[in-house]
Order: C-alpha cells, then structure tokens, then sequence
DNA sequence: GCATAAATACGTATTTATACTTAACAAATT
DNA sequence: AATTTGTTAAGTATAAATACGTATTTATGC
C-alpha cells in the first residue's frame, strides 16, 4: 500500500486513488493529477459483477464512469426489448456520454461483461475540472470525436452491409477492441452479443459462424473464437472501407 | 456597416468577420469574442453553391468548417457508390470531425444543399484556441458529445426498424432540425436524399411517401412535404424511443 | 460425479420485407 | 421543343426473419 502524505481514507482493495492508479490511458490520471495533488476525493470505485448493470436507461443522470479494470457494454433497448449494442468498452474508457451535461437521463444502458472495477466521477467535479483545465477539456473533445467517428462508420455498415459483412465487421471490432489471448478473441461474448452487435439474430450469427468455420476462416471453442485468417475477413469488407480502419 | 478600431481588410460582401457575425449560435462567437479581440484574422470565409462538395472522403484534412448560412449534408460513401447520409448540418453546427486532431484524412464527405457560406478555421489556429480556452474546448466537447447520442441513435434505428419507420423517423429528423416555413418543411430534399438518410432506396421513399399521403399524414407539392399529423408519425416510433427525442 | 437445465449448433421450410428492374409518364429545366 | 429529373407502378429476385425440430455441448445445482 502506498502511503499518501494526507490521511489514509478507509479503502477496499480495489478501491485504488488516482495518485496510485495504474491506468494512465485514462484521461484523469493522463492530466488531472499533473496539476493538482488532492484528486482522490473526486472520485469513488464501484465494483461489478459480471451481467451487473449499473447505468440503466431513462435513468437520471449524476455522473460519468471510466472503465479501470474489466468489460463493459454499451446499449439501447428498443421496441420489443431487443438490445442494440453500441459499443464496448475496455480498461481507460469512458462511459454515460452526457453524464456532465445537461441532459436529464441516461440515454444508454451499460452492463459490465465481467467483473469490472469503475470509477465514477460526479456530475458537478467532473464539470468543474473540465472547465478549469483546457487540455483535459481538450483530449475528451477528442475521445467524443473519435467515437462519432466510429459510431458514424457504424451507421454507414448497418445499412450497407449484409448479415454476413456485419458479422465479420463485429468479429473484427471485437479483435481490435479486446485483441487476442491464447489464440482466442479475449473476450467472451454470447451469440446473441455478437447478433446484438452485428444488428441482427442470434441464429444468423450462428449461421454465419458456421459458414466461416467451414471455410476455415475463424474456429470456436464453445464461446471462445479464433480468428484464422484475419485478412480474408478483411478482405471481405473492405470495399465498404475505403478510408477508415477504426 | 460596424466601424472595427483597426484596419478594414479586403472583403466580400458574404466574408464577415466573427466580430461582426450574427451567428450566435457558432461556438467561437460564443466564446472566443468574449477573451481575444483579434480574431477577424483566425478564419476564412467560403462560399458554395448549392451541389459543391467541400469535403471530399480522403482528402487530407487541414482544418474545420462552420456553417455561417445555408445547409449542408454530410455522408459517406460505401461500396457501389451508394451514398449513407449521417446527418444535416445548419447554420451554426460544425462539418469535419476532427479537423484539428491528428486524423490524417477526412473520413466523411460534406456537400452544400443550397447556397451556403462557411467559415474555416485552419487545424492550429483552433487547436491552440481550444488549449487555451476550456470554455470553448467544453462546448466543442458537448457537441460532440450530442452529435454521438444522436448517432448511436441512428444505429439503433437503422438495424431495429422497418423502412417505413425510418423514412418517418427521417421526416421527424428533418422537422426538427430545419423547422417549417409557410407549412413546408424548410429545406427541399429529393426523395434520394430522404432514402440515403434512412438507409434505403429511392423507391422505398417514394412508396412511404404515397402511403402516408394517403393516410393524410404528410401531403407534397413537389419536393415541398408538408407533415399534416406529426404526432401520428410519432406514434408509429414511439416504441423505439423511450427515453431520447433527439 | 451425476442429473438437469441451458446454451449452442445445426437443418429446413415458410413468410415477410426489402431490393432490384423496367417501363411509362409527369414535371421541371434548359 | 428537347432533355433531364422525378414520380408511380408492377413484377421478380433475394435477403432476412421467423418458426420450427432436434442433437450436442456446456454450465450449474445438488
């Protein structure tokens, strides 16, 4: 444990301080604790079990959260609780877009994809330092940006694409998203994760990865995937993304 | 004519500098007026008749556009050509992404929709704006922040409804960014256009439209829609939009 | 370790939604 | 008047969703 100079506040152990944090891809630790000395304060750790959802739809809106140790997805429930997954989001990244805003509820739902440890930052601390601190301001203009992008590709996929090209784009995501361990994708996501991000069901998932076994292109362990052949899947969408790789 | 204290420089009649521009909605008037007192120099003033392409797809990207009069739409390009609209933009809103990031290429294409003037602000000036302003770096932030709700909303919609919801939900879009006038919506939109925007086809939109004229939900006199019941459109994707408006 | 439930992996048939094609005609533009 | 663009319609092809069934594998509780 390390000693701060200040009082030790009473912590669980996955209760880490920023001043100790590990995660210096998070955008806090990147450039809060440059400046002032006392962030500790600011935030509080929130532990998830996995399947835990803890940003609820419709839900009202106090705060932000960074990822700092686990999975997480980001979704919309639409008519006939079928889930659209937006994204995922791994260790550093942010989530609950307008939590400092002035929008009055959550827009998304988010469920933790395994045992997560969040930081959340409220509402007011959040808005004070971000209109304090210019390069902070700055890098989540970026991080907002940067998701638009994406998010714009996305939309762009959704209508253009096949099932088929829609579940190897989500194949590819996932591959850039959570990389690979052991030779499987790391990250253990069901069919229907897989269908809810694609846009479609879990029976063409299903389909599609059976067609891609077969041709030799992915493998699968019960929920665990191999990519086999990274740039044959690439190939196959590549005429739908010319410019953007994200 | 404003008399300014220093020297009047050469300009066009539709070349306004931002001391003088009634664009209150544009985030640098907002905000950078209030500080500096030379920022005449910072922009440059364009003028694009209705059809030019400013952005192209690729090109590298040296900076960031404001619209100071007119309408623009903004899109990508995916295979076959086939054009997927991600949104409109009006008066006041901001076109390129991330202009001032550290993106090579536009990863989206802009193309004015009537008359449009725009004001461009070079990659460094606005980033060195940005990184000494957090009140300007928020707002930026926040728009985008907005801009990504919207867009992940869109891709809810395009995979979770049927092409007559999202040709409505492209009619509700389009109220409520550019409003009606003299009971018309306020921008004339071919029925390509509308088919882009939703994610389908020219003659999709054209059958939605000849059955929701006969239902007396909308009537057209040429391009000019008129929407007769906006809460019966409302109605019919209500279910998908529980808790956004946007 | 075993029983049971749940998820997964197919197959196939039906229905529906959407896309594509063509053609004829109207309207607007030059 | 000629040409382009927009509109409407109808028919066909295709993609996708739905609804089965059923074996197999994988979790989970006891």
């Amino acid at each position: 444990m390390p000693t701060t100079s200040s009082v030790i506040k009473k912590r669980a152990a996955f209760d880490v301080g920023c001043e100790v944090c590990e995660n210096y891809n998070c955008l806090i630790k990147k450039n809060l604790l440059l400046t002032a000395g006392s962030d500790a304060l600011l935030k509080r750790s929130i532990r998830c079990k996995k399947g835990q959802q803890f940003i609820i739809e419709g839900a009202p809106v106090n705060g932000l959260f960074f990822v700092l140790k686990g999975k997480v997805k980001v979704f919309r429930t639409g008519i006939n609780g079928k889930e659209q997954i937006v994204r995922f989001a791994k260790e550093g990244e942010i989530i609950g877009h307008r939590g400092f805003g002035t929008e009055e509820y959550y827009s998304i739902g988010a469920i933790a994809i395994e045992n997560t440890v969040l930081c959340y930052f409220s509402k007011s601390v959040l808005q004070e330092a971000l209109l304090s601190n210019a390069k902070l301001a700055y890098d989540f203009m970026m991080f907002y940006a940067d998701e638009l992008n994406r998010s714009e590709s996305k939309v762009k996929s959704i209508s253009q694409m096949t099932v088929r090209e829609r579940v190897i784009d989500t194949l590819l995501y996932i591959h850039r998203k959570f990389g690979v361990n052991k030779g499987y994708l790391d990250v253990v996501l069901s069919r229907k994760e897989y269908a809810d991000h694609a846009g479609t069901t879990e029976e063409q998932v299903i389909r599609v990865f059976s067609a891609l076994k077969t041709e030799k292109l992915i493998s699968a362990s019960g929920k665990k995937i191999a990519i086999n052949d990274i740039q044959g899947l690439k190939n196959e969408i590549s005429e739908h993304n010319f410019y953007l790789d994200s």
